[in-house]
DNA sequence: GATGAATGAGTATTCATTCAT
DNA sequence: AATGAATGAATACTCATTCAT
């Protein structure tokens, strides 16, 4: 769609496709986060975008397919960052501190979104189960790595340990930024490093 | 009728009316743990309990009550039972064995009951917050006295660790019963307890 | 019902039958008389009166049946009070005059019944017609008697005067009960005499 | 399609907009009048009005909110038409008659409007002080007016008058539309005027 | 007669989704 | 692409009335 394009139409068409479904996934963004999947219809999601309601399913099969786009994308970025954050790092408590302090950023600058993923109170819509499992088996892995190498007890189930340690991070951070002044961020990171099994 | 008889037994009507309701607490306990709050509606509830529509109403203002009585309930029981089982315990990794295990013990006996409180994809309808800040405060403050004590390392912060090992041990626990084939009961137990503090 | 009937009795009734139906009707007219028909529930009448929700259907068929209890009792009284009020009176305006004071006097003694009946906001539940057409005939009687006497413009009509002097009486005294602060009692007596026909 | 068209239509949605408004309204004023407020459902509504359920809640917030805007935009009506009648009458008498004549007349070509407003049996919802609320002040006025000027006599209380005079009015006519064969339109005219103040 | 728990039809209201413009 | 009015199924909640005790 070239400048030209855009000019000879009769009514400029205020902006671009790309636009409108920017707006519409942020808008759902802070809404899901403060009021939940339930508590925002998708008329008000439009509203807050600037859209028509019918605009919205121009753009999304329904609202649950945004809520699941919103999910995954957030979690692939997360995914992306964290792997980043410990890429060279060789030293098991190096890449346990780092992407630590990554998930705590990742928050801080998308607090919302955030708590869209992890927030209490948050209702997952059924896929809570989708979510926390994309995380688990990577952790189970690393787990299963540490134990092989000898640096943690056998008795630590890595399955378990996998599910304490995605609980205790999503949790920990997500009632943080709901209220920062809850403790420092260097006291978050510093004590989810201390609580995690290579730290022993 | 002897005066004896009518002094165990309630009235016709209040045995009635004490019967339905927990006819009615218990078909919601089971349908809420599968398909949340959201899922379930009020005519529902009722017909699983054997009841007409009208008399949820006569019992509870709303759905909302009902739930909140599920969980607070809930959670009294669960308390109350962790005490008891702590009680009489000395040393710190036998309280924390021990609640831990009554904590299994009480998800296994209570399936649907611990999944209304900490399953996944469980809407709260708000009350999140209530549920886990009701069990956190105990925590941290067990922590500090262990923090005071010499026994855990002062960089461990108390209300961030105690938010954490709730976490960990809500999730994790509702994790297994909702499929017990994925660790035994002790892998659970025995890595949940060498995650807590004050198993270094 | 001899006295020692109701001594034989094992379980003494609380109170007569006669007893509780009267509760039930005041309880209802002072709900009816501030809420309406509809904004009073059965179940709330019978608290109000002091018995359980099913004894309201010992005494009457349905709401309806005490309503039109209520209200046509009360025109039964209101006629026999006034009719007693203008006996031995022959003068017209004497008459009119009596049968104002004798209406104010009644809605002063009897205000929340008198709201039920005249009262604006009062839903009727389709028997306002029944009520004022009552109370018409016998004043457009009276009318075509003063008009046949010579004593009223022939312009008159007198089904058409009725209605307006039953509007304006029944109006204009349920007005003064809800407030009366409104004007004095004497100011509502004396307006209403000299806008009636018969005082020109 | 010139500017000047698009000048005077309304874009297309919203002229649809404002017809099925407006067939909601008339839908809703008939059957008001028969059935009264609490006697049609919003769905009835919808039907008689050839739209859906859910449409009713597009344009108003509830069934009170339709009742309150057909009451009082009619009283806005009426109101205005009586207050053009009387535009250049000087003469106290003329006024009244004309007044009258006009309310006669609106009765007439808007049945079941003034049956709404007026009617016996109207549940007005809790709204019948401020219907007639908002029309006996003028009155009250209008009386007192004539009282300084020695046309009436000093015993008449203008708000209790005024208040006879609305009641007399409104009902009076509301009885003879609701079957007209009742008197003739002239009887019903004639008869108000003599029975208002200034005519004696 | 009285009780009060239970009934279930009835109603208001919401909201995801569609579709004519 | 966008619009936004319309749809109508879904649901929470009420309340007049019944009936076993």
């Amino acid at each position: 769609m070239s400048v030209s394009e855009s000019r000879i139409r009769t009514t400029a068409p205020a902006r671009s496709r790309a636009d409108t479904r920017r707006r519409l996934i942020e808008a759902a963004t802070d809404l899901f986060a403060s009021d939940g999947l339930h508590g925002v219809t998708s008329a008000r999601i439009a509203a807050e975008a600037g859209v028509a309601t019918g605009t919205f399913y121009l753009h999304f099969k329904d609202k649950a397919e945004l809520f699941r786009e919103i999910v995954f994308s957030a979690l692939a970025e997360l995914s992306e960052r964290t792997r980043v954050a410990i890429d060279g790092l060789d030293d098991p408590r190096s890449q346990v501190r780092a992407r630590t302090a990554e998930l705590v950023a990742f928050a801080e600058e998308n607090r919302n979104l955030f708590l869209v993923l992890f927030g209490r109170g948050t209702e997952s819509a059924g896929m809570g189960d989708e979510v926390l499992d994309s995380l688990t088996p990577g952790i189970a892995d690393a787990l299963r790595a540490r134990a092989r190498a000898g640096q943690l007890p056998p008795e630590l189930h890595p399955a378990v340990a996998a599910q304490a340690i995605a609980a205790m991070h999503s949790r920990v951070i997500a009632w943080w930024v709901e209220d920062p002044t809850r403790a420092t961020r260097d006291e978050v990171i510093e004590t989810l490093c201390r609580m995690h099994p290579v730290h022993r």
